[in-house]
DNA sequence: AGTTGGCACTCAGGAACAACAAGTGCCAGC
DNA sequence: GCTGGCACTTGTTGTTCCTGAGTGCCAACT
């Protein structure tokens, strides 16, 4: 009994699943793969598979589908990530670049990887501390109250309102403003409260408390404690399933619109560039235990900024995903340096 | 044969069905409303009801529905909207004056509204047209690369890098801004275009080219030309529907994220302040005719800045959802003054 | 006229049952 | 180690029958 067919007999399984939702067996498998062999070899393969765990029957007497260990060992060895035809590629390209602002970017970008997956898509936002500076704006909304604005490097915005102790006049506040970009420009968000720490104590007593005051509300903005930003798209795509799905389809919804479970999800792989996939229990949230996720950071110059992933039943074409996800990840990191 | 007690019967059949989803008959009737007639004479309300089109049989052996002209009469002459309780108005208050900025108070906004509805909730961010100007900034980037941000006074922030053909000083830069913001401030955004149009002859020859540049991409800003922006929640309260509405769901879902749909929604109605109802093939998009909608526009001083929604299966609890719609777009304003 | 009890009629939904088809496990033979 | 054959299991499909909720209509009552 050869090793290699019945990985190849897995792969059939996981290939046939995949594309029909429907339970396979012996027969319909030697038909419609070129496995040489009679259909009672593969039912010793099949025994043998699910006597290992990697497939399962749902009852006595129907075919089989793939565990989630099944699913691993399929996307591990069985799987190549293949490159995206240069007319898609093109197509993501165009699209991506009509953008005119961050806002629009990440959206288009969600847009399309959900259309690209035919699942559900997830984009976070450029992630604030883990960028870095391009310009700190200081506007006087009245004499005693300003609002601090940061433009990150990514083209994201963060503002934020000050109430002044003291008043400050529109000079004083232009050599403050002056003064704070000539620190943190460039720099990275989490550098940032260090560079200005010592700000204050170069203005004059009657201006320090003013100056402490923008400068706490500064590193607040930079520390990023306000909860980061994630969209999501292709809900739709969720209903699209054949029928015994929809009942998981709710959990599944709820566990999406709750941005702390998805950041979360995104969270858990901080490192690679290369897309990850989580299968099934494999995650840790108990609502998308019937799911998998394909995530990938994405960031300019190799220095990750965010994270962006695909929801959709473990039963999903994972290397069509994971090409998709690679993709838009790249584009993307591509367009937050371009900004 | 009196005409209230058919329009309390019309009420009765509208209210049942709301509560348990099912066709509703005589019998369940006279149990459960102290109508103090017959089941007979029910009968008979029931035939000229449906004769005039207000419910109707699924089959002929079962209770009867509200058709949606069941459902219009009924909004307008048996619903009383009725006010929220002060717990409710005060846990409404409490969580959205939580928020730090605008997007963070039209994610509350979006969400509290699914919440307390149990339903799809649709909120337009502030229109920058109908809103005015806080302040204009321009950020050096380049020498010959600024980028021009624009604050409304509803918190709203826009973006957008211009490229000039002749580099500008820092100093330059400073004096547009403040001819720019002198001119600018405070005023609504469609009177922006008027009163910078001079701005250019102002400025020395060299300067002018640059000036242009930076004028007329303020204006394109302020025009709007970019899409406006919505944000949607609560998409899994389509899926929690007892079992005939999924067929539905997915058109209704599919509605929901393009958004020049839910743009085209939000914005047939454009003046009262009152929760406008749309109900099943009333509003326009095809796609939602199984649905039923509430409207109402917000912003702060009697000016309607944007508009929210909520979407629902034609039975919905409307004298709830309406309460909830206009507490809701009351605060909202609110908030975009004290911004 | 308006209301009511009575009654025959309709029809969706569920239960019970049979026939069917797909798929399996296992075994003897190549 | 592979294969054809065969008995066995079980979900699915279709049929029939029954039940109950609900109706429409009519004759009688107020």
């Amino acid at each position: 009994m050869s090793e290699d067919r019945r990985l190849a007999v897995l792969r059939a399984i996981v290939e046939d699943y995949v594309a029909t939702h429907e339970p396979v067996g012996s027969r319909a498998l030697v038909d419609r793969h070129h496995l040489n062999v009679s259909s009672a070899t593969v039912r010793n393969d099949m025994a043998a598979l699910e006597d290992e765990g990697f497939i399962a029957q749902p009852h006595t007497s129907a075919g089989r589908i793939p565990t989630d260990k099944g699913y691993r060992l399929f996307v591990d060895r069985l799987t190549e990530v293949r490159a995206l035809s240069t007319p898609e590629r093109r197509a993501i390209q165009n699209f991506l670049e009509g953008a005119f602002d961050l806002d629009e970017v990440v959206d288009r970008s969600v847009r399309l990887l959900a259309q690209l997956t035919r699942q559900v898509a997830v984009v976070q936002y450029p992630s604030l501390p883990r960028s870095s500076v391009r310009h700190v704006e200081l506007v006087s909304l009245l004499p005693t109250r300003v609002m601090v604005v940061v433009i990150a490097s990514t083209g994201r915005i963060e503002q934020r309102v000050v109430d002044l102790d003291t008043p400050m006049s529109e000079d004083g506040l232009a050599k403050v403003r002056q003064r704070i970009n000539a620190c943190v420009q460039g720099l990275r968000m989490v550098d940032v409260a260090d560079a200005i720490a010592g700000l204050p104590a170069e203005f004059a007593p009657v201006e320090r408390s003013a100056v402490i005051a923008l400068v706490a509300s500064l590193m607040e903005t930079v520390a990023g404690q306000r909860e980061e930003r994630v969209v999501i798209s292709g809900a739709a795509n969720l209903t699209r399933v054949p029928s015994d799905f929809p009942l998981t389809v709710q959990p599944v919804l709820e566990a999406l619109e709750e941005h702390v479970v998805l950041l979360k999800l995104l969270g858990e792989v901080e490192a690679s560039e290369q897309p990850t996939v989580r299968i099934g229990a494999e995650n840790d949230v108990q609502q998308l235990s019937t799911a998998s996720i394909v995530t990938s950071s994405y960031g300019g110059e190799g220095q990750a900024v965010g994270n962006l992933a695909v929801v959709g039943p473990t039963r999903m074409d994972y290397a069509a995903n994971m090409a998709s996800v690679r993709a838009v990840a790249r584009y993307l990191g591509r367009m937050m340096d371009a900004q």
